[in-house]
DNA sequence: CCAATAATTCAACGACTAATGAATTAAAGG
DNA sequence: CCTTTAATTCATTAGTCGTTGAATTATTGG
């Protein structure tokens, strides 16, 4: 029988700080931020609401330290790019980058592009994801002699932002489906033309 | 003086329904669905809430009503299509496109952007308007030989949806300071090629 | 002018929200 | 063993939410 859920500490030793990031991590990611309560995230993890307050403070502290992600580029990233200089980098970066999207982080990165599009207040998180990983991606690949790097990058993220929504977000078919190499084969190119066009003309 | 509010109906015929329509649409458009009250669109409208019930029923009603669009393709986009093939389509799509965008619909296409991302429930409204929009203009410039259009319109999907995202809700800089042409240049080429390339191997 | 209808507000309900402070129980340290 | 500290729930507060039904005021049609 189902022992009744009494007051006061837990016997044994439940990591319940990590449970409850858990539960906030996959419900933030695909219901959003405002849709989801802490009532609802801590019936999910199996708490007291008030635990949640106890570990973590408000709700906004909460998501913060459930999307908490590593600022600096991805080592995934680093690695790849190093296998080789400006020539076919697009390809490389779209399967570096569909390897952590598809990997144990999706969560996380899922919940920070729904919230950040949706509540203005959050959307610096999403920026400084831009900033931190696109941007500094593009400096490594273009290397010392930057040559118009904020231009550069941002257009690298209109088609990455693009692939996160149709692939991630809205699963359109059949591109939710294809695989890594075809992704690669098929943008990298693109992301190729965005890092070695000539782009004075758009910098006066 | 001003005169306080008093109940039943006003004088004059001052066209409420309207008013309310433009405030939902202005606050869903930068804050998202959830975010935005029934009280405070009402507030903004200089209207009691109930008011809204009446004339438009439920909060989802209210929203469906306010971003209520046009669903065939555009005839900006379907005029600008008819001055020519599949040569420089991609140019003259992302013309039309922004066009729109920087339009006076441009709140209403947010507030769906914005809401469809983080309400999953709502994310229908954003993957009709792919589906009449983009799949749409796609097959008419393909014209009757419609070659794989699903997957071409995917990846045209992708590199648009991510040109709303950094331009219009992150508003990253300089991007989203270009004007048309130097966005129609830039872009156009990777349109072009993505409804040109060949795609035999992705649709096995 | 009077009746019907349309526009509008008022007042309230029940449900849900984030948050707080105090009480309870268990584990850890000396 | 006893004290401290950490983990957990309970009870509550003050607020907001969407929604409803009745009351009030103006316009419109006959």
């Amino acid at each position: 029988m189902v022992r009744a859920k009494r007051s006061g500490r837990r016997s044994g030793k439940p990591d319940t700080r990590t449970e409850i990031l858990a539960a906030a991590r996959a419900m933030f990611a695909d219901e959003g931020y405002e849709s989801v309560s802490m009532r609802r995230i801590a019936a999910q993890a199996g708490v007291d609401p008030s635990l949640i307050h106890h570990y973590f403070g408000s709700k906004d502290d909460l998501f913060l330290a459930a999307v908490e992600l590593p600022l600096d580029p991805a080592p995934e990233v680093a690695a790849v790019l190093k296998e080789g200089g400006v020539e076919g980098a697009g390809g490389r970066l779209m399967r570096a980058f569909v390897a952590i999207w598809d990997g144990p982080h999706s969560d996380k990165l899922l919940a920070v592009v729904r919230t950040s599009l949706s509540k203005p207040a959050m959307s610096f998180v999403l920026k400084q994801m831009f900033e931190h990983r696109i941007v500094k991606t593009v400096e490594d690949v273009l290397g010392a002699e930057v040559d118009h790097v904020d231009v550069r990058a941002n257009f690298v993220a209109t088609q990455i932002f693009g692939l996160v929504v149709a692939r991630y977000i809205l699963k359109l078919e059949p591109l939710a489906s294809l695989g890594v190499e075809e992704l690669a084969e098929t943008i990298g190119p693109t992301i190729d033309r965005y890092l070695t066009m000539p782009v004075e003309h758009l910098t006066r």
